[in-house]
DNA sequence: GATGAATGAGGTTTCATTCAT
DNA sequence: GATGAATGAAACCTCATTCAT
């Protein structure tokens, strides 16, 4: 389960733990102010108030404490996702149009929200999906687990459907809303963002709801 | 207007010519197979068949390249749209229905064709937009240029549009769109390209044009 | 106050003072053997004994280093002036022309020999003067000490004196003292050394106290 | 004669000529804005509105550039310092003690004018000195000439002189004036220039003149 | 002759990693 | 365990010089 090689300490004492913990979170900071390619395990072991010895003594090097990271921030994008939404998506009942409308919202401010998180990161680990195989292997992993759970939604709700394919709708409502997302989080927009959220909302909506 | 510094050799004889553009191909060739990171200049010119100081002598380091092959990129880029769809899509005759799902069909088919021209190029391109502002500059120009193109595109059929807020919607569309495609190009995926494609195609139909 | 940089280790282990002194000494060295622009970073450290990368955590470039060389030479030529004279010159006791004639000549001398301790490193630092602001800045510093040292000294005896302006005297005594002594050290003379060394303390005695 | 190696060639038409002068023209600006360390054979071709490979037709490298740049620097130094006295000093009647004082006036700002011409060139060459055998050759022929002048100029007034060392006394009067009015030339000071000269004259003239 | 393109040795600098204390 | 000093391979970059046109 653990990329870290032999080498690396496991630590099994609360402080071995904490320190571990600090790198991370020295990393992870450093990974967004400055980049994955701009960042170096001197700087993350300074940062964590450690030596650089130290950081090696955990990690082999800086690969598996961005793994570490991005786990991390996946756990936390997702906690974002399930708890911000106002009421509760996946077991919210639907009855009637409105109710799939404020389900779309829900979704997509809830999305949003969860791009706040910390976007330079997240616009990092993306990057880093197309230069590292262990990156992408571990992204594509949870993708599909975004993936899945769009997918479930979606089959719940086949009733309401306008479409035929859900996997393939999974596909692009998923793709097409967090890329629209990520780009108002992450750069000025001349555009104000409830403008796009609500274009983004009503392209969703009809797409899958409106019978033509 | 260029990007390049003062101490870049601006070749006049035509030998210097052809080197500066041996270059620029040798680079291509590199950042596709290795990414910008993986890449360095001397590599770039053992590739290029030249002494690592002759690439020295017509860029600085290799970000000026990586700007020129982008915009190269983007040239190409924009030739393929323009000319790969089989018909005129800007000065297509739009009569019925059927018109309005043709050139939405020849504008996806069209954008899918651009990006085969190189998908692991355009990765390392949409990656760098991030990391260095050289690159954002340049690219949030070109992507304002193929924004500008939709908008007008938009603009010519709004008699014909569901949507009201053109800007934002030509944004969304635009996003998606690039996404949802480059994700087919440059990843193997388990749903087949052509049943993305359609549902692409039917969710852009039915946003733009389906009234509720 | 330091003029290094953010990025030179600041060694805090005495294995570390004692490696940033190995450095300087061997600067040093070199600087004298070869000069400054005959000498590089690597050969620095090569004569220290240490890995190229080590002179870099300890300096940006080999400017810092020849500051430090500077600073140190000043320190030992302050040092020998004043304890080479063969009596205290700032406080010897002035009742006749000969104690006059003695302090001159306890100058001079005391000069002499301080320019014995490496000429060839003088010649250097006082080139670099010319093409360095950084070294400038340094060495304007240390002169003005010099400077004001003559200063005092003619103040305090400036009863006997027959020249009325005082800062100009010291500046042009200093300069003259210093220029023809390090010609002294540095060339090989046809004229011996004793006979320039006579006529300086001439010059100088009559200038300042022979009243026309 | 001619420092410069086999390969140089020597020009014989008008056209070839002027094309070396004006790359020793180019040079001279250059090694003064720059510095000799600082300059490359390629500026000093652009400079000289040339192809890189025309430098290396007239000249083996820079240096024997350097060497010409100063062959006419001192030749022109010694024609101001002999044409911009107001009288011809050489030749001057010495009757009373007014005839000394403006011989020693005369010469000190001859020499004060002469050290306009280029204080940044005379700093580069002065400082070659140390760290290049041919030019410290040729700038050591140059100074036994100013030497010599110096010396046969005392001889013809010996009777008038209150030292018994001519040799040496030229060599420190010389070396002192030199270096004073160098520094004048050369750096802003906080004392005015006039100060300086002045009591520059006087110690001149006491230490030649008065006898004690 | 003149041109400017090309060379590549050699200097400069970085940083992932090891290791003595 | 923790420290931070030291390493050296590998990158970066320059420039004196050569050479094809």
């Amino acid at each position: 389960m653990d990329i870290e090689q032999s080498k690396a300490r496991v630590p099994v004492q609360s402080r071995g733990i904490q320190t571990k913990s600090s790198i991370i979170n020295a990393a992870k900071e450093l990974f967004e102010e400055k980049g994955y390619h701009g960042t170096n395990s001197k700087e993350i072991a300074a940062r964590a108030g450690l030596a650089t010895g130290t950081f090696y003594s955990y990690f082999n090097d800086k690969k598996p404490v961005f793994l570490e990271v991005i786990r991390n921030y996946y756990r936390e994008i997702t906690e974002t996702v399930l708890s911000d939404a106002a009421v509760d998506i996946l077991n919210m009942e639907i009855r009637k149009k409105e109710d799939l409308k404020k389900m779309i919202h829900e979704l997509v401010r809830a999305l949003y929200n969860a791009h706040s998180i910390s976007p330079k990161l997240h616009r990092e680990i993306t990057a880093m999906i197309y230069s590292d195989p262990e990156v992408e292997t571990l992204i594509k992993g949870e993708e599909k687990n975004s993936m899945n759970a769009v997918r479930a939604l979606l089959s719940k709700i086949s009733g309401r459907l306008a479409v035929k394919d859900i996997d393939a709708a999974a596909e692009i409502i998923l793709r097409s809303s967090e890329e629209v997302i990520h780009r108002l989080r992450m750069f000025e927009n001349t555009i104000p963002d409830e403008r796009i959220l609500n274009e983004l909302e009503d392209m969703l909506y009809r797409y899958l709801f409106v019978k033509v």
